[in-house]
DNA sequence: CGTTAGCACACTATAGAGATGAGTGCTAAA
DNA sequence: TTTAGCACTCATCTCTATAGTGTGCTAACG
């Protein structure tokens, strides 16, 4: 089993003693001495032995220890190996998944799927929850639909495939007449149909600027009245819910008041934390930032355990949890990457 | 000077010293001794008769002390005999009440107001602030407009006094002309306009059992629908914005850790805030709940400054600020005072 | 009578000493 | 390769002494 590039010197039985050592650490939070480990192994072995062992493992960088006569801790490299070769995941039950479903589908539009769903991640793993309102990019337009009001006010509609129906009141310089207003809804509707919001108001702008002379008037200003809704939504730089926050309050590892301040702060901020999520959408299965690995000062402490979800577009956001590094790897990583499933099949099951 | 049931015994001068002793405290953190106080006091006495003051302080019930040999501080009845009778309220500069008012006047409708408003609160005293949506009850009809939409849905728009515009779609059995559908929101708009949400509703539910039988059926149904929209309105039971609510992690006196998730927990769970915030809707000015006194147990090391803002129909919410027990009170006072004006006028001149 | 000085007392905070315990690294032997 | 033994390091706890702060009380003073 040759693995990755720090495996120089840790060979089969040192991995499986990190594994140990680690899924102890996890539980008890206190750094693991080489009696507890032999203990802990099974293997029949005494302290000295693996003293030599958690030496080795020193070495390679996986763990250390914060002072000379305290156990072991797995530093950020350590739980990188862990969760890459060593984790053994412990699969949700049949039940769960069940229920979990059954919560997650009651919602209706994209905004309240992802509430609910980044609900479930913080009850289940008593973390933050942290669901990205699905992109724009991959919502899919249906249909729009123009209303004339009262006065020169005309109101747009938008359905789209997550199910949201958006809809905004605009102020028309032109007036139209309702046959106008339905032409102009069904060309729309014909020629963008199925396309994603982003690339159909790129398209609109690209063809108003080339045939703008060419083309039926009231079509131009039809296009302008979409373009508008569709550039002045308010997502348009993303957005996500969090849920649970409070959860992060009871960790002891977290207890640093100033930290977390910093993290709660970064979570009302939300512009880093959209950024470092922009990341995880190309990957295509479950994602672990450990520590530093984030590269975002604010989860120095914590790690974010992240997974894409799907809809008929192709990817349309990332959902995952925060916590602390020390977390139950084995039981968070099946969570996420379930939730992540249950709530693309509750997008797809829309059409 | 007859103030209260508390000052027997606790004559002008000792009131005078209390009120040094708490702004010292506020200043400072730490309890106060003789020796400070009789420097403090300006006033040319030995910390022995200062002694025999706080004593008698200390028997009112006003001040008490952490410990035999630690100087003192005020229990709520102090603070609250202070905020009564002793405050200095420091009144903001002209140019920090313009600069808020530009800060608050920018936005659009009643909820962007509310967000304005707490974001406010919370840069100005560094606490969390906090400010109610309007109530239904005092938010205006002023009109109503029904829209046909393909199939048998109907969109419903609502324009109310606080400037926002509700629309909602309404699946619905009939199907109705478009020239019943204006004469449906004439009636509605001619014969509720100018009504509170809650009381047109009350009048719809009444109209509605007493004159089914008698009524056009369009009109009945018009009724019906606009009853839908009302009913299923999201705030039915209030709703607030807060801001800074990381601020309250800076404060050494609220560094507990179980009691700050508490505290958060209550924010999230906002129900049973609402609850007290309901309270402050009849008093007419700023209105203070120092810790137990708001009798909600989250609240204990906090108070709360709140008072209640106005649009065009009377009271229409409250807002408000919550921190340590131990905030200088001369200064967030007149801020909360004049927040809730601000927002008043704000809600005021949208018409 | 209000005010003051003086004194004993109570309590906290801090630092140092010593004991304890956990865990390590190293060495030599099996 | 594994193991036992030993010296060593370091954190933690307890005990003690000490300095500092502030009080309550009493007696004296104007």
């Amino acid at each position: 089993m040759a693995n990755t590039s720090v495996d120089y010197a840790v060979n089969e039985r040192a991995q499986y003693f990190l594994k140990v050592l680690i899924e102890h650490y996890i539980r008890d939070g206190q750094p693991v001495g080489s009696r507890t480990l032999a203990r802990d192994s099974g293997m029949n072995l005494s302290p000295a032995t693996i003293r030599n062992v958690m030496s080795d493992l020193e070495e390679a960088g996986l763990i250390t220890s914060p002072h000379t006569s305290a156990g072991r801790v797995p530093t950020v490299s350590g739980y990188r190996f862990f969760v890459d070769f060593l984790v053994s995941l412990r699969p949700l039950k049949k039940s769960e998944v069940q229920q979990m479903q059954q919560q997650i589908a009651v919602g209706a539009d994209g905004k309240a799927l992802a509430a609910r769903a980044s609900a479930a991640l913080s009850d289940l793993t008593h973390m933050a929850g942290l669901v990205m309102i699905p992109r724009r990019e991959q919502i899919l337009f249906r249909q729009i639909e123009f209303v004339p009001l009262s006065g020169s006010r005309i109101l747009v509609i938008l359905v789209t495939s997550d199910g949201e129906v958006q809809n905004r009141v605009i102020e028309s310089a032109k007036r139209f007449s309702e046959s106008q207003l339905t032409q102009a809804q069904n060309f729309l509707t014909a020629n963008y149909g199925g396309q994603d919001l982003e690339s159909m108001r790129a398209g609109l702008l690209k063809e108003m600027q080339s045939t703008r002379k060419q083309m039926d008037e009231v079509m131009t200003q039809a296009m302008e009245l979409a373009g508008l809704v569709l550039n002045d939504s308010d997502d348009s730089d993303g957005d996500f819910v969090l849920s649970g926050q409070t959860n992060l309050m009871g960790f002891h590892d977290l207890s640093d008041m100033t930290m977390l301040k910093h993290l709660f702060d970064s979570f009302a901020e939300k512009r880093q934390i959209l950024h470092l999520l922009d990341h995880c959408m190309d990957a295509d299965g479950v994602q672990i930032f450990i520590g530093e690995e984030s590269d975002y000062e604010p989860f120095d402490n914590c790690t974010l355990v992240t997974a894409p979800y799907e809809t008929d577009g192709g990817v349309a956001g990332v959902l995952g949890v925060v916590g602390p590094t020390r977390m139950d790897y084995n039981k968070v990583i099946p969570i996420v990457d379930v939730t992540a499933k249950l709530l693309s099949m509750a997008l797809k099951s829309k059409y």
